[in-house]
DNA sequence: GCCGTTATTGCACCAAAGTGCAATGCACCA
DNA sequence: TGGTGCATTGCACTTTGGTGCAATAACGGC
């Protein structure tokens, strides 16, 4: 599945750019699909399993590019953008890079430089969707967890010993020893370095930390 | 320690901006060091440890403000910039950016915005300085490791028992054992939780990773 | 050739982790 | 009211992990 075709989406109220854009990216091989306005992209776009990014014009009507980052950012769609302006500043695009834009191309330009930067972005991508899947897909395990088990998590991966755990919750070290392994079973691993491992990525603090 | 006063360096080759930034600064209580030249700044500026951040104008004779922030990158100095300019361009606002700038601004800029930027930078200043001091504070431990004993922590961090391990390098159990032991007192540690953790900040990868 | 470091291992024993089997109590739902 | 999921625990037993004590061996340096 990571063999999936990378798309390019592009957003702009412009007519012949969006034209221009999709023939210079098509010559370079893309997948295209284009746009008038950000609303528009945000009702089409769907497929989030596909690696992809987004070029897309800071000034428009409706829906602003910066405006479409921040919304994307709110659904936690990590889709690398890069803005192309007529009329940008300098704030403006420091604005847009601190937020995670991969370019921010004034206009005119250079085909080079637009396809350096599709493809770096594209690089980008596929990376957050790895992360995100991964991330997903332990969240996913983590749910599978009751409550308890999801305490006694915390505490395998502060590293106590089972006898400290069942000391700290006031319950028999049996006990312990029974939800530790549906924790092991149910995340899937067969260590307390990858469980460590795992819940690392998905942000999980191990107890005791900072109260 | 983490009580140190932090501190402002302003590097420009215009006097009149030099003493206007430090007059601003200094009237917001913050230390401030000023500078005429990169090169004048990279000789003098020794102590590391105090939490700061960095004024740059981006055009100055010799090396300029962007050059300076390869220097300091290449000297793995993670010291938080922000660069004023009077004729920036926007490529050249995204590049600065992208490495790390905190902020880009073109003059003329009003107080409260510079001010802003530097309080943002010199939290990201001690933000770093706590995570580089971490880091090298684990690498310390890390170096205190035999060249066996090290090889043995990556298996210890992928989970393995002390059977596979022995297994895996063709040795006993026990002597498994008597590493592992070291390991744990020079990295400070008593559980494998805390070990993943430290090797996870370091960077440390877990034997059988894709080789 | 002696010394320190590193790597190695055996034996015995205790502590901790993991397992199989089974049972109890509680809350909630149909 | 019986079923289900969750939390709990005991007992007995095996597997791993950890320790103390001790010894051997290779390597490099002085």
């Amino acid at each position: 599945m990571p063999t999936d075709e990378p798309i390019v989406y592009v957003v702009d109220d412009d007519v012949s750019i969006r034209d221009s854009l999709s023939l210079l990216l098509q010559s370079a091989a893309y997948d295209v699909q284009t746009f008038a306005s950000a609303k528009e992209f945000l009702d089409a776009v769907t497929d989030l399993q596909r690696p992809a990014c987004l070029i897309s014009d800071v000034k428009m009507p409706g829906i602003s590019g910066l405006d479409l980052q921040d919304e994307l950012e709110a659904a936690a769609c990590p889709l690398p953008m890069i803005f192309i302006t007529g009329h940008g500043d300098i704030p403006m695009s420091v604005k847009a890079i601190k937020k995670g834009a991969v370019e921010f191309l004034p206009k005119p330009f250079d085909d080079g430089t637009l396809l350096a930067a599709v493809k770096e972005a594209l690089t980008k991508g596929e990376q957050n969707l790895t992360r995100h899947n991964e991330k997903s897909h332990i969240r996913q395990r983590l749910d599978t967890l009751t409550p308890r088990e999801r305490e006694i998590l915390t505490y395998l991966i502060a590293g106590l010993l089972n006898k400290q755990i069942a000391y700290e919750l006031d319950i028999a070290e049996r006990t312990v020893k029974a939800h530790r392994k549906q924790v092991m079973v149910k995340m899937g691993v067969d260590s307390i370095a990858e469980l460590v491992r795992l819940t690392e990525k998905a942000g999980i603090k191990p107890a005791g930390t900072s109260p």
